[in-house]
DNA sequence: GAGTGGTCTAGACCACCTG
DNA sequence: AGGTGGTCTAGACCACTCT
């Protein structure tokens, strides 16, 4: 009977939902509008829940859609550009004045393993973590945890004492940033990888542990030896990072 | 009878099972090695397949497993740093001398919306869509469609034939980067953002539909205009995209 | 308490790869 | 042909938010 069907490769139903969704997004919709819930959206395609949650993963994913437990799932805004560059411009440390973060937190505690690695010391060097969030508007976009060794920036005298304040806290982080202004910055390094939040993270960003992020890590390299290591985690649903430059024109949409 | 449980958070099954599965890759598996198959592995955890799935996609999402049809499961190397920047150096168009990637195929279309939307024109315009790819060793990592308006770039003479071998669609792709270079670059503007694989990519980066990806998408000004952009899609399992400074040292690791 | 999305189960069938 | 991962189903219960 020869080859009954030539290239017919039938389409998953979730990846065709997908496709109908989006149009129904883009024609039917206002953004922040809540959709029928899942049941009900389910039942009107003829699908099982899971397929149909299979599609709208992937909405989310893209930055279509926000899912909220107990709320509903609704039509997101388009992503925000988040400025994470100025890269051909001159670097600069991070807390430098008009910066977009928000300082803390601080602790000092051994490096993680990764960090002791891009920070070319030992496992468990002695390092200051200072933890930093970023916000768009109201959005909390990125949480961010800055290390320094301590053999870049000495201790500081305030104790360990657990029962410190979060304003103690926070003055100490910012402590520790004035200390890394004081040295010269040579140049800087970034890498950018798709990651997923871990509890901490996830509950900085309002999210689900395992939810998509966006990794940037940062060296920074001063006196030719790496000074300081930002690991940043952006959510990935909401956020389009931008490294703008300085000369070009704005950028539309 | 009181609050009984205080703050008992029951992690899902399947993020507790990605974290020992997780510890098992490092301590137990060595790279390429394929692991049990789904359900072997689901019966020796005491979960639904379809629980166990859900930790193997967070892994794979992180780049720590590999899974392909018909073939099982087997531990990712490590993610590769793919150069996308040098962002502090001097700008060059794409295609320039030395770059990392292969020009494939051209074709004269209107440009798609979002494209227009970047080239400040009208949906519509007749552009040039440059088709090129990236690998690393043996492995493909990217796909890239470069548009350039017809008024930066005029029509070439090779008429539409669709017939037009391989060959000559190449050629023509490689004349149109050639008058690009005439023009004075002054400056690119770049984001970075997740998304998911279309079907076309999908193709061109062995994965399947949906695949998670790193959009890479680039403006390149001249003569105060946009003259080119560029969306570049990265498969976000194997990459880390770098955008390392000429100056800093060597990423360990 | 009612309604939402998040997790989980135990099955079935399909598309793909390899011997 | 046999084994793999990919898709899909029809249920159930849980965690959360709102009123």
């Amino acid at each position: 009977m020869g080859t009954t069907q030539l290239e017919t490769v039938p389409e998953p139903k979730y990846w065709h939902l997908k496709t109908v969704l989006s149009e129904a997004l883009d024609s039917e919709f206002a953004v922040g509008e809540i959709l029928p819930n899942e049941r009900e959206l389910a039942a009107r395609f003829g699908v099982a829940r899971a397929t149909l949650r299979q599609a709208l993963e992937q909405l989310e994913l893209e930055g279509r859609l926000q899912r909220r437990r107990g709320v509903g799932t609704a039509v997101a805004p388009p992503r925000v550009g988040v400025d994470v560059g100025s890269e051909s411009g001159p670097r600069s440390w991070p807390g430098a004045p008009g910066d977009a973060w928000h300082t803390e937190d601080h602790e000092q505690a051994p490096a993680p393993a990764a960090v002791a690695r891009l920070l070319d010391t030992g496992a468990g060097t002695p390092v200051h973590a200072v933890r930093r969030s970023r916000t768009t508007g109201d959005q909390q976009v990125a949480a961010e945890i800055l290390y320094v060794p301590a053999d870049v920036v000495p201790a500081l005298p305030a104790g360990q004492d657990p029962a410190d304040s979060m304003a103690q806290r926070a003055a100490r982080a910012r402590a520790v940033l004035r200390e890394l202004h004081r040295l010269d910055l040579q140049g800087q390094d970034r890498t950018v990888e798709l990651g997923s939040a871990r509890a901490e993270d996830a509950r900085r960003l309002d999210r689900l542990p395992g939810a998509p992020v966006l990794v940037v890590t940062t060296r920074y390299i001063a006196d030719g030896r790496t000074a300081a290591v930002s690991v940043a985690t952006y959510r990935a649903d909401t956020c389009r990072l931008s490294f703008s430059d300085a000369d070009a024109l704005p950028l539309a949409g």
